[in-house]
Formats: structure tokens, C-alpha cells, sequence
DNA sequence: GGACCGGTTGTCAGA
DNA sequence: CTCTGACAACCGGTC
């Protein structure tokens, strides 16, 4: 179990001014790449300041990630890290970027600067929590003194599994349920300089440097739609809260998922990198709320927010959450494998232009409304191609900025009627869907410019256009943009009986499991 | 055990 | 333009 650890030392122990000097603090950032709200990072600062150590807040660049993850995201953290490293100069330190992996290279530091306190988020993808026991292990060898912080949540989902007796809470109202007594603490301010002591000698080497977009052969010039970063994260989150009517009134499902521009915040993705504090953002929309009447959870943006801490709570209580099998939240469905499907699907090659011009407008920016999310991920899965909502899960973390992988587990398990949501028969439909809310398909034009020139009429299906049309708008259906991979209004209903079999052998399969009560 | 309720966000036809 | 029911009938939580 991850919980943090209270330092209870008393200060007098270490009074020999010759060992402090050499000693080091560290507070290693991952994915809470931000100065304010971050009590791991004050614990690091206090304990430096304190004890005359050197401090050095830390992030490891690993040499895969480079090539694990896509221009768009890796454009975002670098971003963040500069940010970051700005925010931290500001307070008399800096960020010292570590290139390596991380099991190697941390422990080494770790020995190199004398290192005796380190401090941590906590963060629930497995893949942190493998790396943590690694270094923990090593931290108990050398005593070295390791402090954890939950801060990546509102609440700490290990409170939340307790109030419901270790259990993962399974529906949204069962969750408000638990969290509606928990009383959230006020956030952390870091505010003071920190003292020239705490500096080391190499605090001004450059090889400790965050490097630049060329450097990663990133393209520098371009103007982002969502630059990375805490200050435009925060800037983000005050603009948005100062639209307060606007704030109070929001109704997702009555935000549209084809707006040119976000009809919704876009805070995520500097959520997901920790840039922005959840607990900050949960205070402000209270202070709002306090002021007039307001949506309520789940349609709210304080809902938004527990729908994230849902996930997150079920993340942290399941195994192999992130997979189907060995997943006892996870209905098992016999998925297809058609491989030019998922790669007609991921490529915006579906020949349903609603839903390419989404898989295009998520490569191109990163970011995505939920709705839109929801019509790929039924389209990808139980609804058209029948293809693993694993399979989709792993196109949506190479591109998605606000990529979480709890989220991402959860929602796609939700969209593909593997868990939380069942009504597996609530189809949406490729060509009706959009229409809702962009009736000329102006969404469909800006990301797909094939059919930039197609009439309104058939900007939906336009494998329906006479040819004429097809030539007058010159994009031939099958030349000029692929003709629709699968017929929607036939292969939808045969998916569904599909649903209806499995869900039959795992309700068979539950009652068997249930213990007899004779 | 069983009945009933409610579930952020479906679609289509018809009133 | 908004509302309704049919479609076919899911699940978890509660009493």
C-alpha cells in the first residue's frame, strides 16, 4: 500500500555543521510538474532549509519516452519543464533535468550528491508503481529517507476504498456518496525565496538544463493551440472561473463535441500533467458555486472532476485495470482482431467523416471533446468494428495530452459497455450523432478537407452522393477519400446480438462464482 | 431472494 | 422545436 510517511524526526539529531553541508534533498517531479498546491515539493524546500542541505529538484528524461510517446505530448511536457524550471527560479532554485533510466541513473545520483531525503508524488499508473518499489528499496539500503504525498487527486482513493469497506465503488452516485463527508483540505503556497545555502555547486551547470524543442527535434515555430505548462494552466483555470455564470450553467452533455473551437475547458491536459492542482481547481469551482445557483454533479464541472476521481479511485482498487482479462470490473467480450480496421480507424481513413475528422483533429491537436471521444471509442468497439477497447486505449495514450491512465482505462471500459455503463444497446451513430450540433458539418470540413467542397446535404454520408456531385466537389468516394469501411446500419445490429451473447455467458459465469447459501 | 429504481451524454418516428 | 415511446431490456444498489 502507497501512503505517505510522516517525518517525525527531531531536528537536533544532525548538529555537525560539516555533514549537513554535504547533504542533499530531492524532490523528484513526475507528473506533478507545478510549484503551487505541491506539499512533496515544501517538504523537500522545508527539510533542505532546515538541515543546510542542498536541494535539488529533479526530473528524468528516460531515452525511450523520447520515442514512446508522440510530438504532441512530448511537445506539452518539455513545455511544462520549462515552465517549471521558471516557476522554481523564481523561488531561488531551479530544476535539474536528469537523462537516463531511471533505475539506473536515480540511484547513482542519489549516492553521488549524498542524498538523504527524498520526496515524491504518488501516482497509481503501474508503471510508476513498479519503478517506485525499485527505488524505495533502494532508498531503505542507503538510508535514505522517502517521503510520499497523495496531491494528484481531490481524495485519496485508498480513504475512499476504506469508507466502502475496501471495495471499488461501481456507480457514480455510490462514489458522491463516499466523498460527500470528506472534508478537502486547503491548498499548499510555497512563497518564500529559498535560502543560498541550499544551492549547490553546480547549480549553474548547463548540462542540467531543459533542452530546447530543436534539440528534440520538436518544431519550435509553430503557434500551439495548448502550450504545456503551471502558468498557462493556471491562467487557464482563471479565466475560465471568471466566467461565472458560464460556470454555473455548464451542462456537459449540452456542450457540443464539434464546436471549431473547445466548447468545454481544456484544463485536462494540464491536469494530467500535474501543471494544474485538482484540489485548486475543486476549491475555485466552490468559491464559484457559493455565489449563485449552479449544475450539480454529474452534468457540472465540479462533476468533471469527480468523474476523475471515480476512475481514479477504481483504478487504484482493481487489478489489471488497464487490460480485460484479469480485470473483475471487466465484462469479457470476444473481440475481433481486424488489423486494417483499427489502422483505417486510428488514421481518420473510416470513410465516416464525422468520425475521421475527429481521429484527425486529436492527431493534429491532442485534444478532443468528450462526446467525440464517446463516438470514436463506440465506433472503434461495440458499435462498427468490434475491435479490443484495449487496442483503442493504446491509440488514445500516443495521442492525447490529457493522457491518464486511469482515465483512459475507465472510459474506454464505459464507452465499450466492459464496465460502469450497459446499455450496450445505446448505439451512436456515425451519421446522426454530428448532426446534432453541426448541422452543415463545418467540423467535418475544417479536419477532413477532402470533402471540403461536398453540399451540406451529404457532408455525413458521402458515399450517398450522386456522381456529378462527387466531380463538382472534386473528392471521388474511393479515390479521393475511402469508401466507408463497414455499413453501419447493418453491422451495429450484429454487434449488438454479439453484446447480448456475452453478457449472457458472464452473468452465467458470476452466478456460478456466487457462493451457495443452503 | 426479488422487485424496483435510476443511470452525465442513442436513435428514430411520430405527435 | 420539444417531448414521447419503441427499440429491447443492461447493470448495481437499495429495501
Amino acid at each position: 500500500m502507497r501512503c505517505s510517511i510522516k517525518y517525525n524526526w527531531p531536528l537536533l539529531v544532525l548538529n555537525s555543521q560539516s555533514m549537513s553541508v554535504l547533504g542533499s534533498v530531492v524532490h523528484w517531479f513526475r507528473l506533478d510538474l507545478r510549484v503551487h498546491d505541491n506539499l512533496a515539493l515544501r517538504n523537500a524546500i522545508n527539510e533542505a532549509e532546515n538541515r543546510k542541505n542542498f536541494l535539488r529538484p529533479i526530473y528524468i528524461i528516460e531515452p525511450d519516452i523520447l520515442k514512446q510517446i508522440r510530438g504532441n505530448r512530448l511537445r506539452f511536457l518539455i513545455q511544462s519543464l520549462h515552465d517549471l524550471d521558471a516557476n522554481l527560479r523564481k523561488l531561488n532554485t531551479r530544476l535539474y533535468i536528469v537523462r537516463g533510466k531511471t533505475s539506473e541513473c536515480l540511484p547513482e545520483l542519489l549516492k553521488k550528491w549524498n542524498v538523504k531525503y527524498l520526496t515524491l508524488q504518488v501516482d497509481i499508473d503501474p508503471f510508476y508503481i513498479k519503478q517506485d518499489e525499485v527505488i524505495e528499496n533502494f532508498c531503505d539500503k542507503n538510508d535514505i529517507f522517502v517521503v510520499k504525498r497523495v496531491q494528484h487527486t481531490v481524495y485519496n482513493p485508498q480513504t475512499v476504498l476504506k469508507k466502502n469497506n475496501g471495495n471499488v465503488p461501481l456507480t457514480y452516485q455510490k462514489f458522491l456518496s463516499l466523498v460527500n463527508d470528506i472534508q478537502v483540505k486547503e491548498c499548499i503556497e510555497i512563497k518564500k525565496e529559498i535560502s543560498e545555502d541550499c544551492k549547490s555547486s553546480d547549480f549553474n551547470s548547463k548540462s542540467y538544463d531543459v533542452p530546447s524543442l530543436t534539440e528534440i527535434e520538436l518544431d519550435e515555430s509553430s503557434d500551439f493551440k495548448y502550450p504545456g505548462g503551471e502558468s498557462e494552466g493556471l491562467k487557464r483555470l482563471l479565466t475560465y472561473m471568471a466566467k461565472k455564470q458560464w460556470v454555473c450553467s455548464f451542462e456537459k452533455p449540452n456542450t457540443s463535441p464539434n464546436s471549431i473551437e473547445p466548447s468545454t475547458t481544456v484544463l485536462s491536459p494540464y491536469i494530467s500533467h500535474g501543471c494544474l492542482s485538482a484540489r485548486l481547481f475543486y476549491h475555485k469551482l466552490k468559491q464559484v458555486e457559493s455565489e449563485m445557483r449552479h449544475s450539480e454533479p454529474p452534468v457540472s464541472l465540479l462533476g468533471q472532476l469527480m468523474w476523475r476521481e471515480f476512475y481514479y479511485t477504481a483504478g487504484t482498487g482493481t487489478e489489471n485495470f488497464d487490460r480485460m482479462v484479469g480485470n473483475s470490473l471487466c465484462t469479457q467480450i470476444p473481440w475481433g482482431n481486424n488489423k486494417d480496421h483499427l489502422k483505417a480507424w486510428s488514421e481518420g481513413k473510416t470513410g465516416y467523416p464525422f468520425v475521421d475528422a475527429i481521429m484527425r483533429q486529436l492527431t493534429q491537436e491532442g485534444w478532443i471533446h468528450h462526446l467525440a471521444r464517446h463516438m470514436v471509442a463506440c465506433f472503434l468497439t461495440r458499435g462498427d468494428l468490434w475491435v479490443s477497447w484495449e487496442e483503442g486505449a493504446k491509440v488514445f495514450e500516443d495521442l492525447l495530452l490529457d493522457y491518464d491512465w486511469s482515465l483512459n482505462a475507465g472510459n474506454w471500459m464505459w464507452l465499450s459497455a466492459s464496465a460502469f455503463f450497459y446499455k450496450y444497446f445505446r448505439v451512436y451513430s456515425p451519421v446522426a450523432f454530428g448532426k446534432k450540433t453541426d448541422k452543415d458539418g463545418l467540423y467535418i470540413k475544417k479536419y477532413v478537407p477532402e470533402l471540403k467542397k461536398f453540399p451540406s446535404e451529404y457532408i455525413y454520408e458521402p458515399w450517398k452522393a450522386p456522381q456529378s456531385v462527387q466531380r463538382a466537389a472534386g473528392c471521388i468516394i474511393g479515390e479521393n477519400y475511402p469508401k466507408r469501411i463497414v455499413d453501419h446500419d447493418k453491422v451495429h445490429k450484429e454487434n449488438m446480438k454479439k453484446m447480448s451473447e456475452a453478457y449472457k455467458i458472464n452473468k452465467e459465469k458470476k452466478a456460478l462464482k456466487r457462493p451457495r447459501s443452503d
